[in-house]
DNA sequence: TCTGGGGTCCTAGGACCC
DNA sequence: TCTGGGGTCCTAGGACCC
């Protein structure tokens, strides 16, 4: 009978803050969206006045006046490092893990009895508390839905003490019994919808549900969650995540894009990080396809405008100047005056790993004095921070486009980041200072 | 006025081939 | 008048996850 828990972090964003600032806690606290758009982080006392996760940020000011609510911008570099303490931490408990999210771990238990699996959960919560100060909840299943599923009830019924295991077949039925069908792993707002449709509104009635309707009604991934549920594993621990097929980077901007002069510097910024992704995974991409749009919530939909286009690359590349300048030629291509745009972003797709570092004969030479600089590239802005060195715009005369912009960092374009806290644990300008 | 970013998987349908 | 069948590849769109 194989196992697996969940260990999941409680209200991450918002406990990798608290660890940091102590005024934080016992009092409602969220923690924002990139560019301040929506609350993705609620502390249980936020959850409690009933902000939901993904609440536009400028509906909540009231709410958030009336009962003083501490609002953070939120700050990925501190919750990425925490999220490696809080893996390392685990892994002498758990040697066989799977990273799942930056807040979720699943860990495999096949082959220990009940009372093993509940004692490793609680020694895993109190060893990650101990070592990190995040405190998480730990779901235990014969699947990894039902552990989620477990994770769930844990975090809600206090007399699981935050760890909660339903091998027990009473207890799961009981459990389920009581689940949203929409709080099943898998069961997204349209899928909830048309099973409550059909009356099917409990995990409990969806685990009754015959394999072949769910297979009909919601692809091979809906039969796979109905045999979960009933206890057979469909899903492995995935220990070594595959490589990525693509990378992204994209952006909503702080005031809407007019000009094609911005359009390219924020553009051109995006292919930049882009392009030291790929090196930071080893790989190349293929292709390259640029996107702009306005807003999706706009009234006026005569006024939308939504623009893509792709560049093929002879040879994969994960070169900073050959991805920039792609993007940008697309970005003159697609443009269009008189469009108020609000969000743009750079993909890398069709990925290759480049680690053998296949040089085609006659390019060797240039593509190895390319790939130093890319490597000096990346250690100046390691130590100096990103964007430190970055490629100067050209016109398309191929010289150096005038400085728009007194100071890169005050661009319109640029997000709204307006209550960020200080990065703790990866700048060394951010330590906290302990006073004894 | 103001609504994130970065991924995955699955399927249908069209293009193309022999 | 009557005009096949089966395979692959690619893309777009829809759904989901955190």
């Amino acid at each position: 009978m194989t196992a697996f828990a969940l260990v999941d972090c409680n209200a991450f964003y918002v406990s990798c803050e608290r660890v940091f600032d102590g005024s934080l806690r016992n009092r409602p606290v969220i923690v924002l969206s990139n560019n301040d758009g929506c609350a993705i982080a609620r502390s249980d006392e936020a959850k409690a006045l009933g902000i939901k996760m993904g609440d536009p940020y400028f509906k909540l000011r009231d709410i958030i006046r009336q009962h003083d609510i501490r609002v953070l911008s939120s700050n990925y570099p501190l919750y990425a490092d925490l999220s490696r303490r809080v893996v390392a931490a685990l892994r002498g408990l758990a040697p066989e893990l799977e990273v799942y999210s930056i807040d979720e771990v699943f860990v495999q238990m096949t082959g220990l009895d009940r009372v093993e699996r509940i004692k490793l959960g609680h020694d895993m919560r109190a060893r990650v508390l101990r070592w990190t100060g995040i405190p998480t909840c730990v779901g235990i299943g014969p699947t990894k839905t039902l552990a989620k599923a477990a994770n769930r009830a844990a975090k809600r019924l206090p007399e699981c003490a935050g760890v909660c295991d339903l091998g027990d077949h009473a207890l799961r039925a009981h459990i389920l019994a009581k689940t949203d069908v929409a709080d099943i792993w898998g069961i997204g707002p349209r899928l909830s919808a048309r099973l409550k449709a059909i009356g099917i509104p409990t995990a409990a009635d969806l685990a009754r549900m015959d394999p072949a309707n769910a297979r009909q009604m919601m692809t091979v991934t809906g039969e796979r969650i109905v045999r979960e549920l009933n206890g057979i594993a469909c899903l492995e621990l995935e220990d070594a995540p595959p490589a990525r097929q693509a990378t992204a980077v994209t952006r909503s901007f702080g005031k809407p894009v007019t000009s094609l002069a911005d359009m390219e510097a924020a553009v051109a910024s995006y292919a930049t990080r882009a392009a030291e992704k790929l090196r930071e995974h080893g790989q190349a991409a293929g292709m390259l396809q640029v996107f702009f749009h306005t807003s999706p919530w706009a009234e006026d939909r005569s006024a939308a405008c939504s623009r893509s286009g792709t560049h093929s690359f002879p040879q994969a590349s994960s070169d900073t100047l050959a991805i920039v300048a792609a993007a940008t030629t697309l970005v003159r291509k697609l443009f269009r005056p008189g469009c108020r745009f609000t969000k743009a972003g750079v993909m890398m797709l069709d990925l290759q790993d480049v680690g053998g570092g296949m040089g085609d004969l006659f390019t060797a030479e240039s593509t190895e004095r390319r790939a130093r600089l890319m490597a000096a590239m990346d250690g100046v802005n390691a130590r100096l921070g990103r964007g430190t060195l970055r490629p100067a715009l050209t016109t398309r005369l191929g010289r150096p486009a005038p400085a728009r912009h007194p100071s890169s960092s005050q661009a319109s374009w640029q997000q709204n980041q307006v209550m960020l806290s200080p990065c703790y644990t990866t700048r060394i300008e951010d330590l906290p200072v302990v006073k004894v």
